[in-house]
DNA sequence: CGGTAAAGTAAACGCTGTCCACATACACTA
DNA sequence: TAGTGTATGTGGACAGCGTTTACTTTACCG
């Protein structure tokens, strides 16, 4: 249901009726509709995880230790704006309520035991291990870099760019790497 | 009820109400809560707008046009991230649902008569004249700067950094901007 | 004075989440 | 083996929501 309808859409009914079930008996398995969505959420930060870290696995380390640093960043960017052009219902969901980002949700995450705020974390720590970030210009970078990506993830899945074509998309966030590496340091 | 609540707080039978009148009595005004939810909206972009304006309004044009220039993309963006923080309901539901960029409606609009994308391409115009940006950097370049902000107040507002604290937030702004003005080119 | 259009009302429908009390079924223990 | 407790599911009900259909009031203008 959060696939293809977003938050909005898993309503507990609905799911109750799915399972051939009456209305109350999810309130066997959740406490509340708040609760379902709560899990249905981690199973999308979960996928989320899982696209990150595949477009990552694309890129092994080589000679150059900066050149790959560089590309993990990418990755984990494109990575992001992937999985939200893909399945935007999952990604809405999976940011639609606020769970701290500082609660390492062993769910939330994938096969790295990373979630997508550490995949990042990790991507930028690459970069200042290969001397292209300092210390100082290092710290609170996950921020400035997530958000770039979030916020053109979001002005096209429920914003006013939802009309313009996904390639097009793809090429604005390939920019806006571009413009998170040069303008970080 | 917007601004307390956000999108979701804007309910038809509340809002009758409020105006202590029947339920239906709204239909007499708005096709339905869709229509109703779309008048909200234009007005909280309207207020958007203003917000912009009166950041930008604080820097004249002086000597050099460069640091005019690039005083206005600040404006922009802290006039935008600064709203979102003072009227995270307000802003919430400005971007609740898609009206497409490319329909310049005038009620979105505050004294200039610029809604805030156009705000937005004005700052960016002034950076390309002064030389600050190429033609070709220009081009789109309001999608990749309004990205960073607008990804950071929802990360914020609705997100998973919804507890930190409002001076490092606008810190985070301060150094975004700086970021767009340099990985702009 | 009369007719027309705008605004408001009343009752009803189906949908939602949620609470209460009650039924079953399985497991483990005395 | 009998019995009890916990997990799970059911049925009925309630309030709130958006929305429809049909009816009433109000105000104005020729």
């Amino acid at each position: 249901m959060a696939r293809v309808g977003g938050p909005d859409a898993v309503v507990l009914r609905e799911a109750t009726r799915q399972a051939v079930v009456s209305p109350n008996a999810a309130y066997r398995h959740f406490a509340n509709q708040a609760a379902l969505l709560d899990a249905v959420r981690s199973v999308c930060l979960s996928r989320l995880a899982a696209a990150i870290e595949e477009e990552m696995s694309k890129t092994r380390l080589g000679r150059d230790p900066q050149v790959f640093a560089r590309k993990s960043l990418r990755a984990v960017g494109m990575g992001y704006l992937g999985f939200a052009m893909r399945e935007p219902g999952m990604f809405r969901t999976a940011f639609s309520v606020p769970p701290t980002v500082d609660s390492p949700n062993p769910a939330n995450t994938a096969s790295m035991g990373l979630n997508p705020f550490e995949l990042l974390s990790l991507a930028l720590n690459r970069m200042q291990e290969s001397g292209l970030l300092t210390k100082k210009d290092r710290k609170d970078a996950e921020y400035l870099a997530w958000s770039t990506v979030h916020g053109l993830a979001l002005l096209v899945l429920e914003g006013p760019l939802h009309k313009m074509p996904h390639e097009r998309v793809l090429a604005l966030g390939e920019r806006l790497v571009t413009m998170v590496e040069r303008g970080l340091s």
